[in-house]
DNA sequence: GTTGCATTTAACCGATCGCCTAAATCGATT
DNA sequence: AATCGATTTAGGCGATCGGTTAAATGCAAC
């Protein structure tokens, strides 16, 4: 009673799935509940049978990500010896989870940019981004105030590691090589260390 | 016979104004040929008269911006006695193109996430690519290998750039300001700058 | 085997989409 | 005033959109 059964499950994720991959390349306005039934091998009405309509299936992929993140974000959270390394494994593992969920960077920036869902977005981030903002100013005094404030920091250092991922499709006509493959990461990985490490130097005079 | 008459003209801008700003805001799938006919206090089939497509009138759009940018970039670019100080005044000029013209950001950032104009972007931006690195390259030359290489920088410091404008409707509930304000975009530009400068000085040891 | 419930299906709904057509109107030229 | 091409208009085209409906199917409990 309680419990799905497995096959209303499966179908779930089929459609998740789909859906995940057109919002991700498309967008959302951009894709049609067909397409992605046609995609998942569903029938069309199911989407709205298992998932009410278009808007909260949208939510619901938005939110498997959600808990994907969290997860990383807590497994990786308390590890290193102190402040300085935290926050460069901090970075290493996002870029490790962007890279691994491409298409959810895509997604966050298009809906950041699209209006429907900032709310939402702003409610998730918000509470990250005063965590980030506390914990680089009692890490680096400095950052309380003046051009090399927290919150600058936070919104550069963001920028930086997106931007790789979410200009990927340009990126490639422009390096001329797939910026999500595993090489380019890394440099990309060596990078966005060697900036960390510069701001952190300064930080520490 | 050649030149058009100023009704003509007139028309053509009202639809481009129009279409500006619902495919800055709303993006291009989610913009309808009717909203901007109604916006811009024209006839539906005008736009398909003096367009020829939706599709046409979003490269029209674009194309606008693209000569304005163009001209920024053209008076702005000697501007400084040494490379640093035009590098410097570059990604200020920049800011200040991206607040006078955010819904232009907001466009560019969806089309590179979205797929549909990736080549056009492409084609427009990798000139100016090429010509950045081997201006950085030139002028720093361990930025030809390394973790610091010029590709990458590029990247970063675009990214650090645009990241205050694409978003914008986040960070206004994260600051708690609206981040295209002039205080809000004068501390930007203050911290950019610093950001620039702590690349340099490490590239000139 | 029959009941009862969750799941799936085909067909369809009104609304809206981009785009087109034919006729009306405008405006400069003669 | 008559002409003619450029511009504008109302109306409608087929296609596709998100969403709904009622009936068919699968499946476990009895």
């Amino acid at each position: 009673m309680s419990s799905p059964n497995r096959s209303s499950a499966d179908t779930k994720d089929q459609i998740l799935d789909a859906a995940d991959e057109f919002f991700g390349t498309l967008g959302f306005a951009a894709t049609s509940t067909r397409l992605i039934a046609e995609r998942s091998g569903v029938n069309k009405a199911l989407i709205h049978y298992h998932f009410g309509s278009k808007q909260q299936l949208f939510t619901n992929v938005l939110d498997r990500y959600y808990a994907r993140l969290e997860e990383t974000v807590r497994t990786h959270l308390g590890q290193g010896d102190n402040a300085r390394e935290r926050l460069l494994h901090l970075i290493d593992s996002y870029v490790d989870f962007l890279a691994e969920n491409h298409l959810f960077s895509r997604m966050i920036q298009r809906e950041i940019l699209g209006g429907q869902h900032v709310e939402r977005i702003t409610q998730i981030m918000l509470p990250m981004f005063q965590l980030g903002r506390a914990v680089v100013q009692s890490t680096y005094p400095e950052t309380k105030t003046g051009p090399l404030e927290a919150s600058q920091l936070l919104v550069s250092i963001y920028g930086m590691v997106v931007a790789s991922f979410s200009y990927a499709p340009v990126l490639e006509g422009l390096w001329g090589e797939d910026p999500l493959a595993p090489p380019a990461l890394e440099r990309r990985k060596a990078h966005l260390r060697a900036m960390a490490e510069l701001v952190m130097q300064r930080l520490e005079h």
